[in-house]
DNA sequence: CTGTATCCTCTTGGATACTG
DNA sequence: CAGTATCCAAGAGGATACAG
């Protein structure tokens, strides 16, 4: 089985080596990290730096405004960098930063799973309406 | 780099040989898998089969509703099962299927990653909010 | 005990217009 | 180009009541 509550093991003993559970704080990062957009973000920017209206066409569904957001709060979590390049027009390149190659492993992985397990889980899902019809429909 | 384009190797070549790229449809298995609840009950139900209330007591913040459409989604993509215990009065448990079981080596990951970077996220943050600083305040 | 049904609030996010 | 500002519709999710 799993085990939840990890160890942290610092170097420096007695200052954060108990086990530490897992706070609300943990699973709010987790959140904005691995959501939606976010994680279609950092894909492309896992690939390549990419400038604001590059990562729009790469995310053809994101709009403007959850772009931006999404932005920001990669940005203050740490995992990708805002470069303002030129000043005229003005261009910002977006990249990832060292804390967000960290997550590159965990993506794949993620994504590798969501392939391997497609088929299963369109069984699963065939089966389950099946077996549960929608339960509106008086007349059969 | 990373490649974002994973290669689903099938045993029966010519069948699913050729490179499958993420579709709207594994990003939204993602979303329903690994959002704020799901993973909060896989963790629990990885650790041992529970009964609705249990899973209440273990997730003290969600409610009845939110729990139950988590169970629900879970159950029909095929992550968990529904067993109906007794009669008088009845009693559920949900456990953790196989195909549910291929997840805990994620999961794991995913918050071995929370646990490991929190520090570099929270003075990333830190730096962020001081360098920018709320936008509202007209008396300063 | 394990839900379903209803109401209602509050946030998310899309569309649109405007700015440096 | 790269956003910010505003409005608004749709949905998520909480509180409560009720049912099998």
């Amino acid at each position: 089985m799993c085990t939840w509550y990890l160890q942290v093991t610092s170097t420096k003993p007695g200052v954060m080596t108990e086990t530490t559970q897992l706070t609300a704080a943990h699973r709010e990062l987790i959140d904005q990290v691995f959501d939606k957009w976010s994680l279609q973000v950092l894909e492309a920017l896992c690939e390549k730096p990419s400038r604001f209206n590059e990562l729009r066409h790469a995310i053809p569904t994101v709009t403007q405004k959850s772009l931006t957001a999404t932005l920001r709060r990669l940005e203050r979590n740490g995992m990708i960098e805002r470069v303002i390049i030129s000043s005229r027009p003005i261009a910002v390149e977006y990249r990832i930063t060292s804390l967000g190659g960290t997550l590159e492993d965990l993506i794949d992985a993620l994504l590798h799973w969501s392939t391997a397990h497609m088929p299963a889980v369109q069984r699963a899902r065939a089966r389950f309406d099946d077996e549960t019809p929608p339960p509106h429909d008086a007349s059969s």
